[in-house]
RNA sequence: GCGAGAGUGGCGGAAUUGGUAGACGCGCAGGACUUAGGAUCCUGUGGGUAACUCCGUGCGGGUUCGAGUCCCGCCUCUCGCACCA
């Protein structure tokens, strides 16, 4: 007869059931007779669809709560929705659905989804940050900010995304690009809300020192570089600005090379420095510069990219005056100062500063000398590059013949001692941008008043809730501008009319949070229980995305680091453990091919003539055309040949993360339809480390049914005959081989699956352990003399694969005898004893080649051991006639004979 | 350019951290069975060779009795950051 599969659908709906109806992972969070265990994996985007990245970090994270249950933990487990931000709203502009409609279908569909997989979620905790119970507590916590001085509005060069027409955080921008839909972003000065995380940079720098070993290192190393601290030295320069209001003021600049401070020729402040203006007030080209400033401060954001650090910039006419030595330097306003770090304005040394260098290159300014590398002489006219290693101080006054290093430390001592500078650090975090001018966030929950100024709204009139009927076109100012009922408000210090800021918050807002809110979720007089949340947090396992390395990963410990501050929790650090799952790949087929301009139509390779400046047009009728990369779906492929089918033309594969852009991802449900929820997480955490990435096949899947199947057969195959078996106590070690070698392969097992579940996580090697003992059990089981040996192994086995293939191990666990759940059962005990090898074969290496191996019991002495490869017959005929200079014996390893 | 990580069979990946390279799975080949299934069950499977054996962890050196693992110098790929003074 055809083997069936064993019947997973049947299965997987009857223990859902079960856990369901018994509470399996509801969570009393004040029973404190088990020890608490918090694993949380990020909440989702209600997008509408699961997809396969879901699927890897949500096996992960339910494989260790389900571990963990068996540990008799007492774990918590909660799930929710990150469901505000703009792919809903702009959804909503695009089919005129309300957003917070359009959510709730797709949290009802992504909810489905996740239960039919079976990941174990306590759903009376399920919150959403879109809803006004919830968000009525972001706009709480905005105010904690507000009154500490933490949040506040200011006017500042911001991050636009024309297409989204909205402003962007500094993390949302990505190859100058807007995150979401990599429309170039535009430089914009606009009045905005920001939090002051920047002023914790230090803190969330110094945090890492705790949290080193339990997160990735890749993670920390990101942040660490994110946050950017270096040391260096603030040195006033004085403005000399005759006619001008700036004369005799101080200019401050920040370096990290205050050695080569006698080598300033020029000094470059950013194209937004609020000097410009002022020092272009009297000069004869004012209107002219001023016109390049415009276009320098255009240029910052996009060609800063593509042009490839080309310097340009105006000279201002004036000057500033060293503190060192009262020499004057010109100031220019360049395009690669930035106005974000340090003061905005650099001191120009171009002979030890490359880009110092490019820039006096070009125009000409003076280039001056004060670092000589040991035994060389450099030459300003002709050195070719700017030399920055280090030296010795030259043409630097009293520093002269000092090392460089030495004099960094000496020349700020100086600086500080004349009250012209001092040491100091600066940071590349910048404040969080926080306001977006869109409809579908958290109301900023702030009024204006003609009288009183900005009000924030007293927190009993919280929540600020969103007007559920408003225009939904994005015109670059929130659709809440245009709705007067939302925007009318009654001033709540004076009772004056006033008008509700329109601006709502970032979602990363929300998510920074919700970690908290998961403790008690419906917790109405707080944002959330200060003493279960000591209890609970910080998060034991956290598990997610590298993508939020330098996002949502900073503003939550930021966020909680302030509340701690606030004196509201007693934690400073949200996540005490995070894992960060790879992303899932699959074969992406991409056609590489010459389309007319404006269109989709391809125009054949043979027919395209190229010009030497990157054009091309038809050589027919000269109609423009340019290269169209295009993803295909594999059916317009032919994978034999990689042509495309419909032209023949070539076409590249490449392994791309699943997108529905590029045609490769695959549906979760469909692979559940067809191979059960089991198998998929068990593949997943199979195919390879859980930390990266990995590629996706359809055989895969189906080996790992197969396994799920052999285990089925295996178990179910002795379940009858061993119903009422005991297992053996591990004292009584069985007499015959097989019985032994089971015991001995199955405590080996649950040693390895229970290291696995200690980071960093080898699930692959654990579960590879599991079909190593399934095989095992299939050669020996009916060899065994002992049934209880039989026994033991079969329910080592699924209590080990339990964690990942739940649903098959609770049913089996069943039919084996056992109560259930099998994730109420405690975690199994190693026996050290009975998982000891009692022979082992040593390999023998004659001068480091392998040459034979010998048979001897464990455990045995050096000499013996030498003794037996000497013995060795093999051995015996490679050493004869040869002198045996030395042997290196390793216990329990191999032995080594050297001879001459 | 800077920072991090990775290069092992036809493929995904193992390897107790210096000690039998290729666990486990996929794929492939042969056989058994068949109610034709994404079957199942045996057997084999790094390469060369008839064989003894030899060669094999991106490349070139080195340390060592012994190197995928450590050191030095390269190459390639992936991911971050990218005028940060």
């Amino acid at each position: 007869m055809a083997k069936a599969s064993y019947p997973f659908a049947e299965i997987e709906a009857k223990w859902q059931r079960f856990w369901h109806e018994t509470g399996l992972f509801r969570c009393d969070t004040s029973d404190t007779s088990r020890p608490p265990y918090y694993v949380l994996t990020m909440y989702p985007y209600p997008s509408g669809a699961l997809h396969m990245g879901h699927v890897i970090c949500y096996s992960i994270g339910d494989s260790v709560v389900r571990y963990h249950l068996m540990r008799g933990e007492n774990v918590l487990t909660p799930m929710g929705w990150d469901s505000f931000g703009l792919p809903a709203e702009n959804a909503a502009i695009a089919a005129r659905v309300p957003p917070a409609a359009s959510a709730k279908r797709n949290i009802d569909k992504m909810r489905q989804q996740m239960i039919r997989a079976g990941w174990g979620y306590d759903w009376t905790r399920e919150v959403a940050c879109s809803h006004p119970g919830y968000y009525k507590w972001t706009q709480w916590l905005f105010l904690q900010f507000y009154k500490a001085g933490l949040a506040f509005k200011k006017m500042a060069p911001v991050n636009w995304c024309p297409s989204c027409q909205t402003v962007l955080a500094n993390e949302q921008v990505h190859d100058s690009g807007c995150e979401r839909c990599g429309t170039p972003v535009e430089q914009r000065d606009l009045e905005q809300w920001f939090f002051a995380m920047s002023r914790y940079a230090q803190r969330l720098l110094d945090g890492h020192a705790k949290l080193a070993g339990k997160w990735p290192d890749s993670v920390l190393k990101m942040q660490q570089e994110w946050i950017g601290r270096s040391e260096g030295a603030r040195l006033d320069f004085t403005l000399s600005a005759p006619g001008t209001p700036l004369d005799g003021q101080g200019m401050p600049v920040f370096t990290t090379r205050p050695d080569t401070t006698y080598g300033v020729t020029f000094m470059a402040i950013a194209p937004e420095h609020p000097h410009v203006e002022k020092l272009l007030a009297n000069n004869p080209r004012r209107a002219e510069l001023l016109d390049v400033v415009k276009r320098l401060r255009m240029q910052s954001a996009i060609e800063r990219t593509s042009e490839e650090s080309k310097k340009e910039g105006i000279p201002t006419g004036h000057y500033v005056v060293n503190p060192f030595d009262a020499s004057k330097a010109e100031i220019w306003v360049t395009n690669y100062a930035l106005m974000h770090y340090g003061t905005g304005a650099v001191m120009g040394v171009p002979a030890h500063d490359q880009r110092d260098f490019l820039f006096a290159r070009e125009y000409g300014i003076p280039i001056k000398v004060v670092i000589q590398p040991e035994g060389e002489t450099l030459d300003p006219d002709t050195m070719p590059a700017a030399y920055i290693d280090p030296g010795v101080q030259v043409n630097s006054g009293p520093f002269d013949g000092m090392p460089n290093e030495e004099a960094k430390r000496a020349m700020t001592q100086y600086a500080k001692d004349h009250g012209v500078g001092d040491f100091t650090v600066s940071y590349r975090l910048r404040d969080w941008l926080l306001s977006r001018q869109r409809y579908w966030g958290a109301p900023i929950p702030i009024v204006y008043c003609d009288t009183c100024g900005e009000v924030p709204v007293p927190e009993d009139q919280l929540p600020v809730e969103l007007p559920p009927n408003v225009e939904f076109k994005p015109t670059g100012e929130s659709p809440l501008a245009r709705c007067a009922e939302f925007v009318n408000a009654t001033c709540p210090k004076c009772g004056g009319p006033a008008r509700r800021e329109t601006d709502t918050m970032d979602t990363f807002v929300d998510s920074s949070w919700y970690f908290l809110r998961y403790v008690t979720p419906r917790k109405d007089d707080g944002a959330f229980d200060r003493a279960l949340c000591d209890a609970w947090l910080p998060v034991h396992q956290y598990v997610g995305g590298h993508e939020h390395a330098t996002m949502h990963l900073i503003y939550a410990r930021f966020f909680t680091m302030v509340l701690h501050d606030l004196g509201l929790l007693a934690f400073d650090e949200p996540f005490e453990r995070l894992f960060c799952q790879g992303m899932v790949c699959a074969p992406a087929y991409r056609a590489d091919c010459h389309c007319l301009k404006g269109t989709k139509e391809p125009v054949p390779e043979e027919q395209v003539s190229k010009h030497g400046d990157g054009t091309a047009t038809r050589t027919s009728d000269g109609a423009p055309v340019v290269l169209d990369r295009q993803w295909l779906r594999p059916a317009e492929v032919d994978i034999e040949g990689l042509v495309r089918k419909s032209d023949g033309w070539p076409v590249r594969v490449e392994m791309a993360k699943m997108s529905k852009s590029k045609f490769n991802g695959v549906s979760p449900d469909e692979l559940f339809e067809k191979s059960g929820a089991d198998a998929v997480h068990s593949y997943i955490l199979f195919v390879g480390p859980a930390d990266q990435d990995v590629v996706y096949t359809d055989e895969g899947v189906i080996g790992i049914h197969r396994f799920l199947n052999r285990f089925w057969d295996a178990v179910t195959g002795w379940a009858e005959r061993l119903r009422d078996v005991a297992q053996p106590p591990s004292a009584a070690q069985p007499s015959d081989p097989d019985s032994r070698a089971l015991r001995r392969k199955a405590h080996q097992i649950l040693k390895r699956v229970t290291d696995a579940f200690e980071p960093p996580f080898r699930f692959n090697t654990a579960i590879a352990g599991i079909m190593e003992l399934t095989n095992e059990l299939r050669d020996r089981a009916e060899k065994a003399g002992h049934p209880g040996a039989v026994k033991e192994a079969l329910s080592l086995a699924v209590q080990c694969l339990a964690p990942f293939a739940p649903h098959i191990c609770e049913e089996l666990w069943g039919r084996l005898g056992g109560a259930p759940s099998i994730f109420r059962n405690p975690w199994p005990t190693y026996d050290a004893e009975a998982a000891k090898e009692e022979e082992i074969e040593v390999p023998v290496q004659v001068n480091g080649k392998l040459r034979s191996k010998v048979l001897v019991p464990a455990g045995v002495e050096a000499a013996a051991l030498e003794a037996a490869a000497l013995a060795d017959e093999r051995v015996k005929g490679l050493i004869a006639g040869k002198t045996v200079r030395r042997v290196v014996v390793v216990p329990g390893r191999l032995v080594n004979i050297v001879v001459g």
